[in-house]
DNA sequence: TTTTAATGAGTACTATTTACTCAATAAACA
DNA sequence: TGTTTATTGAGTAAATAGTACTCATTAAAA
């Protein structure tokens, strides 16, 4: 669907009122990373998102956004919270019919685009690594990862919305797989730490970790020990996945 | 707002597809109670809910409806979940059109109601005894109490709803400030663990409980002793509540 | 060959949790 | 009126978990 079409028809397809919008998270150089798109019109960022379409649930309309950007199928995606700000879409210094202009299309005092839209947030992990070529949409010229703590500057009310995604992705690190869906298959014991240092802001005794993380028994040797780099070759790991689960249902703690 | 004026320009009012519904708690006979609605026309039960005013944020939706049916203000809310499913608010073995000759107006093909409804979920936690005379609204005729375990049969998609409301609250137990906001301003040690003991599903040593209450810092002992019944006179305790909120931010724990 | 920085493993100490015991007490009972 | 009963307040010992370390090992770099 071109922007012509979708200007004009989209309101046959999706419901005009409720929206998705989705922050994707991956981990890499032991940094949170949040996939933006970079509006072609206005001067500002946002998170990948879009009208919910009138034959799909919130579920799929994330998991067809996240598809539509990354190429990945099922990823681990969990609504959060859902946003009913009156102004959350409104554009400082700029309305909806410049902005029409601004994109070659009428956007009159009736149209469908002007309707009042409420967002339902998910937070995506996934493996930094598969997202080979992040595709921008209709409206958006770049799609690309930011560093959580270097975020550019961000439209309508998604500062908040990453906020919130990154304050419940703290709390749910006890409750969800987010190791699991964060790191590669494979991984070093510093790498699973630094991700647990990076998501709950402090550090964490190296040895301690160690000591707990094998004691959860979630994790496998894999046995393999990856030479090339300096220093002592650390072991290679996986996630034991029936275990990690299982261990999540009562709770792992870390502090 | 009667039920004509509601079913002809209702849509001029509210959102024709957001809507608002609320899981009342309350905590009485040591037990976890829920306030429902029970239907007119319909055999069945639901949860206080209804449609986002045009004006207001879903927080401001969950206040306003929380009044109408308790007339309580300030009442501790949190949204929970978000629930799109496409044919929720369908009920089997009956349609629109004969809903609304059931209630005596007309419901066309193309009527406002008859949009798909995405619903914002919230849970509110009252202390029991506030709530008077719950108020039951235009569409149905009782509103009362049930208990948590002994549910009636639900209407569209609130045993889901409920389900996880509950699910929420018993994750939220040491993060959310459950107590203060379900027990009465006095309370003796006893219901304290009661409340903790109905939520978390499992007994809880009354010596440990007792002595870990007491080590959090979070109550204040009011010096009273409620004579009258059988046996030795517990203490009243009630709340220190910046204690309180402060010991949830880094996270409470009963296991 | 030596140095360096990181890993794997372990240890002593502290704090918390768990599973109990026991005296005190207020109403109910005989 | 004295005894019984159920419940409360308080405390303890043992087990478990967490904290702050040390130290030998090792692979690449100097």
């Amino acid at each position: 669907m071109n922007i012509e079409e979708f200007v004009r028809d989209g309101h046959l397809t999706y419901m005009p009122s409720v929206a998705v919008d989705c922050a994707i998270f991956g981990f890499h150089d032991n940094t949170l990373k949040i996939l933006l798109l970079k509006w072609k019109n206005l001067k500002g960022w946002s998170l990948p998102g879009g009208y919910m379409k009138r034959t799909e649930e919130a579920d799929e309309a994330a998991g067809r956004l996240l598809r539509e950007r990354t190429g990945l199928e099922k990823i681990f995606l969990q609504q959060y919270h859902t946003f009913t700000g009156i102004d959350r879409t409104k554009i400082p210094g700029m309305d909806m019919q410049e902005f029409g202009h601004s994109i070659g299309v009428e956007i009159g005092p009736e149209h469908w685009l002007r309707q009042r839209v409420v967002c339902v947030g998910y937070y995506a992990l996934v493996e930094y690594s598969r997202v080979r070529n992040p595709q921008a949409d209709t409206f958006t010229e770049v799609c690309e990862w930011c560093n959580i703590d270097e975020l550019p500057h961000l439209l309508f009310d998604h500062k908040e919305m990453i906020e919130m995604a990154v304050k419940t992705l703290r709390l749910q690190l006890n409750f969800q797989p987010v190791g699991l869906n964060l790191l590669p298959h494979k991984f070093t014991m510093s790498e699973l730490q630094k991700l647990y240092e990076t998501l709950l802001g402090y550090p964490l005794d190296r040895g301690n970790f160690r000591k707990k993380m094998l004691g959860t028994g979630i994790l496998r040797k894999t046995g393999e020990r990856p030479t090339g780099k300096a220093h002592k070759a650390p072991h290679l790991y996986s996630f034991n996945k029936q275990e990690y689960v299982r261990s999540l249902k009562s709770g792992m703690r870390f502090s």
